[in-house]
DNA sequence: TAGTGGTCTAGACCACGGC
DNA sequence: CCGTGGTCTAGACCACTAC
């Protein structure tokens, strides 16, 4: 039988559905039902146009909404496939996030790349992060891959300050800047952060390979040692569909 | 002069480019860089192709690579548009957010709209939450929309137990969760919290007024009192266009 | 009525994966 | 080689907005 518009008007009060809704939304259900299940192949893009009687680019426009959704993911030359889901957690609570060691407590290995390593004039935004005085002219941006079982799951774009990034030199090089920090003379006290979500633009998705638009958490930060020196600011920027932050909040507590 | 897919490749490296990509990136550097500033509207589906020397459908594909990225947003029979961009924050370090006080700190009205609430036989994943016993069978369910400036901003769904629900009545109909059991005899002591992000389901983007799949914060919470008794759990799903979360962490204090 | 975006078709060619 | 998804075209009709 033929599923009309009309058909779905009737389903979904008086809301006129488009067919590429009504198919996207019936494969949904069949996906959350698990008639197919993680990993799973859905029908080709040929076959749905056949079972829903409708164009190819109308098949397509209901498996982008599906992309968009998370819920399926396509591999060219191979088909159109379930997505695995299963979140790594990461801790507010510690205070600071020691990416390496919740990723082994979560069964995962951890390691970082360095893509970027370098000095530069340090533009007013972050200047005033850092509160840099006005002979500290120079910063030191390091941009790396965060990557679990292999997995680029993050990108992390962090600023220090000049004195900072000479004494700690190649150790930021392989190792996660909290950790660093911490084990070479730079205790951090304490940090401001914050946690948003933001669409994958066309660079960071082909960093963290994930479609145009996919959603993304970032957390910002900003960390101080024990006299308020900052000692480095930037930000994590990592796939949704694969990280969370949690956190204990106690009332008897003023601060987090 | 018209571009081409080999343009492109020489502008971006070694990898192809296709034209809806071309496109989009291209007037996403205007939008970035002001051309086009936030509320501007674009040109016309049909200027664009003109433009671009492509067809209709290509230019409907490079602007819903905007629209994912956030960047514009389409009005029937007017036109396409930039986004405004401002995010309200919401603070984790109260430790227990009021979303009305922060939204006033801020400069913008908060009011909810309560669209259901229920009692009904608590599910197994909810028990646990609640650590309900075996008398408890039933709970109260609440979905409401937050509205800031008039704009539904957040879904929030909150399960109380039934003899919490019950002493609290008609105020939570009105009064945001955590001050509703903050003023009327069950403050809260703690609260184990997660912040992760979600695309929007049909369902969610029909009720906060955003496309299928665009990014949403989600906050999840479980609050207890000083008995460490809980007093409700549930999320509240935020439109990540509109919403993001901060925190001040000290090394002090080992719990956040 | 004219112009805009929203939906949909039928068909073409390409790139990739597996046999 | 065939089947898969990725890109793109030219054109149709509809729904909404503004004048």
């Amino acid at each position: 039988m033929v599923i009309t518009p009309f058909m779905a008007r009737r389903d979904q009060g008086s809301a006129r559905m488009p067919m590429h809704l009504i198919i996207s939304e019936k494969l949904r259900k069949q996906i959350e039902s698990d008639v197919y299940a993680p990993g799973d192949q859905l029908p080709s893009e040929f076959d749905l146009g056949q079972l829903f009687n409708v164009s190819r680019t109308t098949v397509r426009r209901a498996i982008a909404n599906l992309i968009n959704q998370g819920l399926v993911e396509t591999q060219q030359g191979k088909g159109i496939f379930v997505k695995e889901q299963q979140k790594i957690s990461f801790s507010l609570s510690n205070p600071l996030t020691f990416f390496d060691t919740e990723l082994k407590r979560q069964g995962r290995t951890g390691r970082i790349q360095t893509i970027l390593f370098q000095r530069f004039e340090a533009p007013r935004e972050i200047r005033n992060r850092l509160r840099l005085n006005a002979e500290q002219i120079h910063i030191y941006q390091q941009e790396k891959i965060i990557l679990s079982d292999d997995v680029a799951i993050a990108l992390d774009i962090a600023y220090f300050p000049e004195h900072i990034a000479q004494a700690l030199g190649e150790i930021l090089q392989v190792e996660f800047t909290y950790r660093a920090l911490e084990h070479h003379g730079f205790p951090i006290e304490s940090a401001r952060v914050s946690i948003e979500s933001r669409p994958a633009s066309y660079e960071t998705s082909e960093y963290l390979n994930v479609s145009l638009g996919a959603p993304l958490l970032v957390y910002r930060y900003l960390a101080w040692n024990s006299d308020s020196v900052p000692l480095v600011c930037g930000e994590t920027i990592s796939r949704a569909d694969y990280t969370f932050y949690s956190a204990d909040l106690n009332v008897t507590q003023m601060n987090i």
